[in-house]
DNA sequence: CTTATGACTTTCA
DNA sequence: CTGAAAGCCATAA
């Protein structure tokens, strides 16, 4: 399959232990496509509704730890909540929320 | 097959 | 240091 990507990474991120987050650049690493970060975030604005609530799409973000969901069928509050019934710290912005990578970034 | 797009990342000025 | 631009990859049309 050709989707064979996006199934890889759904994989990956069904992986990402609870209570950690993980990047779009590193899931395209761990996917053997380090400069594929754009990819990944498309293969979960692909995820259909059932999808999402199976896949952890909340701890995915940005190489910045900024949920930067420009999606308004992925409110950001939504993912802020995700995270924080998890365990992870989010910070709220005046225009964005913010994850501290350093203490909650997936090492592996 | 060629062109366009995107929940990103890195580099250059 | 801050801001802007190009790069990159897979998928859709």
């Amino acid at each position: 399959m050709t989707t064979n990507f996006y199934q890889r990474v759904y994989t990956l991120l069904k992986k990402i232990p609870k209570g950690k987050v993980a990047t779009y650049g590193q899931i395209a690493t761990l996917a053997s496509s380090p400069r594929s970060a754009r990819v990944v975030g498309w293969a979960l604005h692909i995820l259909s509704e059932p999808e999402m609530k199976r896949i952890p799409w909340q701890r995915v973000i940005n190489r910045k730890g900024i949920i930067s969901t420009t999606c308004a069928d992925h409110p950001r509050d939504l993912q802020k909540l995700l995270l924080e019934s998890e365990g992870v710290e989010v910070k709220k912005k005046e225009d964005f929320y913010w994850v501290d990578l350093e203490k909650y970034q997936w090492k592996f």
